[in-house]
This record gives C-alpha cells, sequence and structure tokens, in this order.
DNA sequence: CTCACTCGGATAGAAGTC
DNA sequence: GACTTCTATCCGAGTGAG
C-alpha cells in the first residue's frame, strides 16, 4: 500500500510548483508514511523545549470544539506497508544515499531527514497550528525546491486563496504566509477527521496541555518568570542551568530575537514554535539599570560565561541622577523607572500636577498623593524643581538606555523620544552577546534587521567586538542616518544600509552570504506596535500591521542559514 | 474584585517649505 | 497660498498579581 520511496520523492521533484493540490497530497502522504514511524520520530531533540503534548492527550477530532477530553484518539496504523517502508528508511546514512543518488546535496537530504524525524513533526498535528512552522517551512521548502523562496512556496501552494484574501482583506505577505499555515491545518485536520471515524480508539480522562483553537488564533499562554531575570543575570546567580539546542536550531549563524515581553496571549507561544522551538529568556532590564524594560528574547546563543558590561550602569534613579534627589518628595518612592517609551508625558500634565501640589499643604493629602505618584509612574516623570515633575530628556534615555551621549543629536526631539522608546537596551543585550567576544577574535559579520539607531551595534563597539561587516535593515531614514554617522566615527568595518526588510529576499540574501563568506550573527526585535499594551487602537497580535514583520524575520533567518548550508 | 503596568495611534493646529 | 512636516494633546484595554 505505501509507495516507494523513490517515486514519492521523485513525484514530488517532478510535480514542483505546478501542482499544488498534488503537491500536498503527496506531502500529505508523505507525512502519513511519517506519522507511524514512532521508532524514527519519538526521540527527544531538545533539552530546553517546552513540555510537549502527547499524542493521545491532544487527538479529539470529533470533540475539538469543546472541552470534553474523553473523546477518540488516532490509532496507530496497522499498516504493515507503512511500517516496513519507515523500517527500511530508519536508517540515516541509507536515507541521505539515496537522496543523493536522486541529485539532491547531503545538507539538503540531512535537512530533510532531520525535519523528518523530529518529534512534533512526526505528530497528527504535523499541518495544523500546534506544529512547528518551522519544520513545515523547512520541509515545503525542500520538497518544492532549495532555491523556492517564502512568498514562491505560498503562491504555490494555494495562489487563488492568496490573491483573494490579499484582495479582499489588504493582507501583506507574511501575513498570507501565516494564513496558508493556518490552511493546512484546515485541510490536513479535514483529512485527519476523516480518517479518525475509520480508526478510532477511546482514551481515558486525564488529558493534558493547552489546545490550540481553531481559529488559528493559539491561546496557549506563557508565564512571565519572576523574578524576569533571564537565565542569569550579573548578582542574579539562579540554579546552573544547560541547554540543548535542537539541532536546526544550532549555528551558525547565531541568532538573536527581541520583543516585548508583555505581548498578548499566545504570541510567544506562536514565536517560539517558528522559532525552533527555543524557549525565550525574558529578562526585565530593572534589574541591570535604573528603568523597567521587561522584554523576551530567543537566541541560540551559548549562556554560560556571560559578562556584563563595565562599569555595570547606575541600578536606580538616585545613582543615574542624583541630583533629582533634592526636589523628590518623600512619599514618592519609586527606585526604578517604569518601561521607557515612545510618548512623552504632554505639558498639560506636568502644569496640573503642580498647580495641584502647590494648591495643597505640605504634605499634600492623600488623595494629591495617590493622582501624583499615579501620573508620574505612568509617564516616568521627575522631580526637576520644587512641585515640579518632568519627562525625561532624551540624553537622559540614551543614558538609561546604555546608549553613548548624543547618540541622536540633530534629529528632532519628538523623533528621538519614538526611536528610543523603540530601542535595545544596551547593557541587557550586551550581557547576553558578550559570549560572542572569544568566539569571534577577528570580529563578527552581522545582518541586523529592524536595527533602529543601532542597539545591538553599540553593544557589540562597547563589547570590543569588531563588525567586520554590518548589514543592516532599517525603514527610517533617520535611524539609518544615525546608525551611518555612529558607524563613521566609531568603526572600520563595512556597513550596508537596507531600507526595508520586506525587499530582502532569497537571492540577495545569497549574494551577502557568497560576497562575505556568511553571517556570524543575525540580530533584530522586529515591530512591537500591535503586541504592546500601550496600543489603545491596533493591538492586533502577531498578524497586525508591523508585527507581522516577525515573519519576515523568520523568513530571512532561514534564507540565510539555507544560503550558508550550500556554501 | 482592585491595582499596576504597557518599545502607541489619531488628530488638529502650528510651523516650515516651495 | 498650497502643501508637507512637526508638535502637542488627546485617547483605554489586555493582562497578570494580589
Amino acid at each position: 500500500m505505501g509507495f516507494p520511496k523513490e517515486m514519492v520523492v521523485r513525484s514530488i521533484k517532478e510535480i514542483g510548483h505546478s501542482d499544488a493540490e498534488a503537491l500536498l497530497e503527496l506531502l500529505l502522504t508523505y507525512k502519513a508514511l511519517g506519522d507511524d514511524d514512532d521508532a524514527v520520530g519519538n526521540h527527544s531533540t531538545s533539552g530546553c523545549n517546552p513540555p510537549i503534548v502527547e499524542d493521545n492527550d491532544d487527538l479529539d477530532f470529533e470533540n475539538w470544539n469543546d472541552d470534553d477530553d474523553t473523546g477518540g484518539r488516532v490509532s496507530s496504523s496497522d499498516d504493515s506497508g507503512y511500517e516496513e517502508f519507515l523500517r527500511e528508511m530508519s536508517d540515516k546514512d541509507e536515507k541521505i544515499n539515496s537522496l543523493r543518488d536522486m541529485g539532491f546535496s547531503e545538507d539538503e537530504a540531512n535537512m530533510a531527514i532531520t525535519i523528518c524525524g523530529m518529534p512534533l513533526f512526526d505528530r497528527h498535528s504535523f499541518f495544523m497550528e500546534k506544529a512547528p512552522p518551522y519544520a513545515i517551512y523547512f520541509c515545503l521548502k525542500f520538497f518544492l525546491g532549495v532555491d523556492a523562496d517564502l512568498s514562491v512556496l505560498v503562491d504555490s501552494i494555494s495562489a487563488s486563496q492568496v490573491t483573494e484574501v490579499c484582495h479582499s482583506r489588504n493582507l501583506s505577505d507574511h501575513q498570507v504566509t501565516a494564513r496558508c499555515f493556518d490552511s493546512f491545518g484546515g485541510r490536513k485536520r479535514a483529512r485527519l477527521i476523516e480518517e479518525s471515524k475509520k480508526k478510532r480508539k477511546r482514551y481515558g480522562g486525564g488529558a493534558q496541555g493547552k489546545r490550540p483553537s481553531l481559529d488559528g488564533s493559539d491561546e496557549e499562554s506563557m508565564p512571565l518568570p519572576k523574578p524576569m531575570v533571564g537565565f542569569n543575570l550579573p548578582g542574579y546567580r539562579g540554579p546552573s542551568m544547560t541547554r540543548v539546542l535542537p539541532e536546526l536550531a544550532t549555528g551558525p549563524p547565531y541568532f538573536y530575537y527581541e520583543n516585548v515581553a508583555r505581548a498578548p496571549k499566545g504570541v510567544w507561544a506562536k514565536i517560539t514554535r517558528f522559532l525552533f522551538d527555543i524557549q525565550p529568556e525574558f529578562v526585565d532590564s530593572l534589574h541591570l539599570c535604573a528603568a523597567a524594560r521587561k522584554r523576551g528574547y530567543i537566541h541560540n546563543l551559548p549562556t554560560e560565561n556571560r559578562s556584563p558590561l563595565l562599569p555595570l550602569p547606575p541600578k536606580t534613579i538616585f545613582e543615574a541622577f542624583p541630583h533629582y534627589k533634592k526636589w523628590w518628595p518623600s512619599w514618592d518612592q519609586r527606585t526604578h523607572l517604569n518601561c521607557l517609551q515612545t510618548c512623552m508625558a504632554p505639558a498639560t500634565v506636568t502644569e496640573r500636577i503642580q498647580q495641584k501640589l502647590s494648591s495643597s499643604g505640605n504634605p499634600p493629602p492623600q488623595s494629591v498623593q495617590k493622582y501624583v505618584r499615579h501620573e508620574c509612574s505612568k509617564w516616568n516623570l521627575v522631580w526637576v524643581g520644587k512641585d515640579k515633575a518632568a519627562p525625561l530628556e532624551p540624553h537622559e534615555m540614551e543614558y538609561l538606555l546604555g546608549f553613548p551621549k548624543d547618540h541622536k543629536r540633530g534629529v528632532g526631539k519628538t523623533q528621538r523620544y519614538k526611536s528610543l522608546g523603540n530601542s535595545f537596551q544596551v547593557d541587557t543585550v550586551a550581557y547576553h552577546l558578550s559570549v560572542l567576544r572569544g568566539m569571534f577574535p577577528n570580529g563578527v559579520r552581522v545582518l541586523s534587521l529592524f536595527t533602529g539607531i543601532g542597539g545591538g551595534e553599540v553593544a557589540l563597539h562597547k563589547l570590543g567586538i569588531h563588525m567586520r561587516v554590518v548589514v543592516s535593515v532599517e525603514i527610517g531614514e533617520a535611524n539609518r542616518q544615525i546608525l551611518r554617522s555612529w558607524w563613521d566615527q566609531t568603526q572600520t568595518g563595512t556597513l550596508i544600509e537596507i531600507a526595508d526588510v520586506k525587499s530582502l529576499k532569497d537571492d540577495e540574501i545569497a549574494t551577502y552570504v557568497r560576497r562575505f563568506g556568511g553571517f556570524d550573527l543575525v540580530i533584530g526585535g522586529s515591530p512591537c506596535n500591535n503586541l504592546a499594551g500601550s496600543n489603545r487602537h491596533h493591538r492586533d497580535g502577531l498578524e497586525g500591521e508591523h508585527s507581522s514583520l516577525f515573519y519576515d524575520y523568520f523568513r530571512i533567518l532561514n534564507s540565510v542559514k539555507s544560503a550558508m548550508a550550500n556554501m
């Protein structure tokens, strides 16, 4: 009943882009073969992955929409032809040789086999939301040809749907990508529902784990650690942790991804699934400097032997700004500032505070204190005079964020606030990147996405790591000028500036990879606009207009990995 | 339940540019 | 004077902790 493997692979190669339905059928066929391969697929590849929900806890097709955990599950296949085929495929070398005979490179064959051996990939939920998207991505890329880029994949898989969705919803490419992944879920799910009616086995209660919702919005929450110090921080020595990354997640290149920690529910779970199931490192920069900055970082860097930038930054408001102590009221007991944001308090806020305080006694009544404390916390105000609270100056924000003084001089004040609010906290990022210092004594080649004002570059510079090359992608012209200006003053390496991540396609990436011999680090934090709690209008999650650029980070990272694998 | 916190956005009007 | 750019001033909800 099973297909000879040569037929499967050859058919896939022949079908190529021309027939999406047939291709999907073949992929599903291949997956069906893999579904029953317990021996191959059930090994664990990662010591850091979150607990994986077992099949028998999760597959409940008839009752998918409700919370009844006593539904059926798909039994393991009793088809001896499949098992025979899979036993045949169990030897990795043999598989590689077979694939090489068919014209695939060893890297391509290795990648495909690695993917096919991954536990999640091997599960019934392959094309569902819960399946790791990077596996789907690699798998499709492999079967469609290694040079196909994501947009081509999407087009060939569901061209009519893409067109329809784009026209009717005005969606961007990455949103379409996400939806196509979702659409696979639907199709595969329908197929599996049909199969499950034939092969069903009852199982008892006690199901564990969260179930992805059917509308594609995964509600899986990811609890933030307390204290939010990541895997470790200077002065916060937790239990020593060693992590084993999935094979596909390891470098080269190293990568470093950043975004707001307090994103809407399910966002970090989704980001994690795209980025190789690596557990995010949540850090509040409050533990390293005088201002809070709760951020999640997903990276494949070593976590041992980190070292902070010296001198350590001031850790309290008074250490950072001693002169404000003079006017600081005793009933304002803040020692740290809240997150430095892009918007500053309007003059009306500070005027109202001054007016309220001057018209009340000393100390002011509790109600006034409460109001003023609230406004000061909300707008990050500091006491600059008697009864006078004021927003931080841009150079003070630069200082707290670890940038050199007047890094952004010459730019409008509003723009400076905006860029700084969107930036890295340099000391925090530098602490994570410090492990690169000993690894690249001759310098690093960096692909910097969503560069902003160059927080990652400044961090590397302050660590004393020479940047041989930085290919920087940043949409803001003012930010590009700031980086260029800083680069010309401090650096000797090559800086290439690109405006739009969407314009950075596979061929150009491959050109840079060939030109520079690859990248050592792919670093970037994609836009948080649609994730941040401050956004009252369009907190749309990862599919939002700006935040969906995360998918471009994912796309470009994989493109770099692919190009480097083919070097 | 209350409370605290959040890499923001839309708009009108001012200011600058041609 | 038309147009663009900049600036000030408004605008709650989602989430989690207690």
